[in-house]
DNA sequence: GTGAAAGCGCTAACAT
DNA sequence: ATGTTAGCGCTTTCAC
């Protein structure tokens, strides 16, 4: 049932159809009321695709997360999504999981999104340059400027936030006891958390921390299970910064087995602040996020940007913040 | 850059052009290759809105959900977008959260997918009638087939899982001793799950629990806490099954609390295994939904309703499983 | 093997 | 206030 049954129905041509949906000021109110009843008798829904054809746009924004499974990206999704419905997008969602497939971005329907939210947590030249070629407009998550020069960008201030955990975990804790546990080393979050965790201990006690100290691994809670069992001589009296909450948990799990407790025999400070943090017994210390913060300005940043191509680009930091819970006190 | 463009570039018809694109075999290699220069450099991508116009097409599916936060929903996911890639479609997300602007379904470019999946974990009788009327392919999450006749539809057992877990729990605990702590009372779920415990109970006991013994609320870690303050002076030596895992750890929290420990003072399954139940501690018994599963079902069945609109419905059911963890143990 | 031409369903001038 | 018409960019007969 296209515009030109409705059309023949009410007796209008196909122009008047559309100038009552688009323009209906233009239209007379009885042919408007005919036309309406003529719609809903037919039940009438514009082509979507002749409207985008014409239109050149689908009110479609494409969301291109490393993965989209979990409490990281739930919430960001959960920020983008209620943005996106602010602002009359719809979300195209995609993870970039085994799309290794090395030739284009992994959204087969990239021709339908008006902007593309895409998030880079490793350094990746290859997609960059794609992302400079592409008109499509662009906004960036995660990845440092340096890396997303000419694209507009959503950081998270990482380095404020660890040097916040670390200067709190130094009231508790010597400097020489302090250790890092990393996600991946690649990692742009990892690296500027690691960069700062360094930095504050040099400022406080005039020498960075051994190599030993700053470990990496994955973002996950195994990892953290398996740092603890390797530094379990090491744990008691420490001070600990995870690289997420998820570690952080893993080191809880692993130390509880070797009889210390976090927030007693060691201090503890996750990031992200995840869901998990405030729920799990000990109640997690950690950096805040602000996940849906961040999924909502890169949104926002992307309709001002498809509104307005020429407009100079633009980076819009977000900061975390330091919550003490039960890891860092007994 | 048009497919004109092209076609101006390489010296051919755009008739050429896009056979190169979609039926190579009917064009002679000499040609081929020169329209394929021509492509490559002016860096040509086919508009989609045309293609779709033509082929009625997107390969977009649309996902909409009660919420797209937190591990259910973002487990679901996963799996449908894990298929979907497999498939070749990509996804359309979306929460019905705030879609109470009554009208049609919240997603704004409803038009331009090839089919839906629909999520209803209450009674909705209104959106159903929707359903039938809108001529999309559709595939129903959740809601019992009662409501979904005539719908293809994806449902996970939740008597048998509830069954399983309730019998577990009279292994430990007397069946005048058993408590269900469900999430909403209209949710399709917890009136499943509860229905199931009831059953199971007084199949057990030869007569079902008392009303006291079955309550509702939300899905929701203060739900849980709430619960166990009202219910302190007999959780002692009681059996609970929670409604999912964080209501299930609002109990564990607020019983610690109380000086009683979940697996030892009293028995205590969740529901879902959402990570969260892996990961603290006290491990949690739970009742294992292959959420994965259900959205990858979602998506496959999707496809072949769209592929062939004339097939018969079918229902998939899904089985959970009870994994026994610490708190049902000591 | 390739080109010309007819639409797909819609919007937006341009006429009337 | 309403109708006519020219595309939007593509696929697909139908000719040659």
């Amino acid at each position: 049932v296209s515009i030109q049954d409705v059309a023949e129905a009410a007796g209008v041509s196909i122009a008047t159809v559309s100038r009552v949906l688009n323009n209906p000021t233009l239209v007379s109110p009885r042919t408007a009321t005919k036309v309406r009843d003529a719609i809903n008798a037919l039940g009438y829904v514009p082509n979507a695709f002749a409207q985008g054809l014409i239109s050149k746009s689908s009110r479609v924004l494409g969301v291109v997360l490393p993965d989209i499974h979990g409490e990281f990206y739930s919430e960001l999704l959960r920020g983008a999504d209620s943005e996106a419905r602010h602002q009359g997008y719809s979300l195209l969602v995609c993870s970039r999981l085994r799309s290794a497939d090395g030739s284009l971005l992994p959204i087969a329907a990239l021709g339908f999104v008006d902007g593309l939210a895409l998030m880079i947590t490793e350094p990746d030249e290859g997609l960059l340059r794609l992302l400079r070629t592409h008109a499509t407009p662009t906004v960036v998550l995660d990845a440092e400027a340096e890396a997303g020069a000419g694209i507009d960008t959503v950081i998270v201030d990482n380095a404020a936030g660890a040097r916040e955990a670390t200067e709190h975990l130094l009231k508790h804790v010597p400097a020489d006891r302090l250790c890092f546990v990393g996600g991946p080393r690649d990692n742009f979050d990892t690296k500027t958390r690691a960069a700062a965790f360094i930095d504050a201990i040099a400022a406080s006690a005039g020498a960075p921390p051994d190599d030993a100290r700053v470990a990496f691994g994955t973002y996950s809670f195994e990892w953290g299970r398996q740092w603890a069992s390797d530094h379990a001589a090491s744990l008691d009296r420490a001070g600990v910064l995870a690289g997420n909450d998820e570690i952080a948990y893993g080191v809880v799990h692993r130390a509880e087995e070797l009889g210390l407790k976090a927030g007693r025999d060691f201090m503890l400070v996750g990031f992200d602040d995840t869901r998990l943090a405030s729920l799990v017994r000990p109640m997690l210390s950690t950096v805040r996020v602000p996940l849906a913060d961040v999924g909502a300005a890169a949104v926002s940043l992307l309709v001002k940007r498809i509104k307005d191509r020429g407009a100079p680009v633009s980076h819009v930091r977000l900061t975390p913040r330091l919550i003490v819970r039960e890891t860092t006190r007994d």
